[in-house]
DNA sequence: CCACCTTTACGAATTCTTTATAAACCGCTT
DNA sequence: AAGCGGTTTATAAAGAATTCGTAAAGGTGG
């Protein structure tokens, strides 16, 4: 799949049955992997060895993944995948809100990692913000100098909210978005509580933009967590 | 990369470590740097050292990135790149308003700073507007040098206010044009809240263009955001 | 005096916010 | 596996806030 160099992936789990495996399930796949066993050496190696792809457990002794994300985002915009288990849902949507890319419920199957470790890298390089003319993806084109929207080839007339809300979901698209980051993003950090915005605007943009919107395609429920933009498909 | 001469870039930063960074990354691809701590001192660098880009902080003592956007735009179309910290997209609107480029986010590798450096000096010759005599969009045809506009073939006279905003909606056709946008185009930079005045005017040229001044096919209204001038149908 | 610009005023239109209700979802018990 | 509270989500629609369109009065300079 890869030219002539392997994606750097590094795993972070402190039980060392779970690593071995990620290790050894990736390294097949032909991505060079680094593992650590908590937080604080998950960051010595990422300044020395600087991954492609983070993985990280949630609950580790000394840093746990929380603080690793908070700590990863001030370094790099290194994409983080959050392995969770169920219980720590409160902790899982903290590591989103600090900028983890995706999710993992334990216990999976290493075919279900590979596909979201192939998704998230897949978008990495679109992800930052680049070229700030216009984007394209998918069914959809943003002019952002004439602040225009093409969905399927067909303008749709947006109201500054929802334009703003579409183009914030857009340039992140595959990544979940938690309610908080979303209204922190459109509506100012004085109401990252109001949900109620949020459904409410998701609602008007998914009658604007998705043919069906009872059964939307582009903009996902993550439920308890937030919203997804979905390019494929 | 560059012929005889290199371009210059002025960096505004008053995090000493940022300002240095940056002038070691640009000076090894061969760009002669200056850097400015703070706003003030920028005006005073540039007054005597234009240079052809200029990379600025936001938030800085004395005067911040936003005003010397606004300073700069008054002095030259030198292009402008603002660095923001994540989370402040309001501001951001606001430096794009008061004619920044560009703008990066925090934290950011020196290679997309290039990146966009390179794309930005690249525009930027583009960005000054050509010698044009005459322009023809649609229903309607432009004399810049006689000064007079005709609207499906009818010679309409205009007050020059009026020429002046209509020449800048045609010129930017498709565009949406906020508020602030146009009347800092038409009014200067001191009338950029006196959105009353827009509504009068748009009014007043509908009434001289349009076949229908109540369902307006060229002068289209963008609520809560400006206008945009409509070139097909 | 005339053309133009500025200012004011208010109903109409649009968007944003808030509320209400039904549907969907989760974990839990039976 | 089915049923059942407790949440969260989807949707419509009322209510509030802001802006837009328009006419007209007031001001300015030649």
């Amino acid at each position: 799949m890869n030219i002539n160099e392997a994606q750097r992936i590094l795993v972070v789990d402190d039980e060392t049955q779970i690593a071995r495996v990620l290790r050894r399930g990736l390294s097949a796949r032909g991505y060079e992997v680094q593992t650590a066993s908590d937080g604080e050496e998950a960051l010595n190696v990422f300044s020395q060895w600087p991954a492609n792809l983070v993985i990280t457990d949630l609950s580790m002794p000394q840093m746990g993944g929380l603080e690793l994300c908070r700590r990863l985002r001030k370094l790099s915009q290194v994409p983080i995948i959050v392995l969770s288990v169920k219980g720590e849902e409160r902790t899982k949507v903290e590591a989103l809100d600090a900028g983890a890319d995706d999710y993992i419920t334990k216990p999976f199957g290493i075919d279900e990692l590979l596909a979201r470790v192939r998704a998230t890298l897949r978008r990495a390089p679109t992800a930052t913000e680049r070229e700030v003319k216009e984007i394209t993806l998918g069914d959809f084109h943003v002019d952002l100098e004439a602040r225009t929207v093409a969905a399927r080839g067909e303008e749709v007339h947006l109201t500054p909210k929802e334009y703003e809300l579409l183009v914030y979901l857009i340039r992140r698209a595959g990544k979940v978005l938690t309610h908080r980051v979303l209204l922190g993003a459109i509506w100012g950090g004085d109401y990252t509580e109001q949900t109620e915005y949020l459904r409410v605007f998701v609602g008007q943009l998914r009658k604007k933009i998705e043919v069906d919107p009872a059964k939307p395609r582009y903009i996902l429920t993550e439920p308890w967590i937030g919203y997804r933009f979905n390019a494929e498909s």
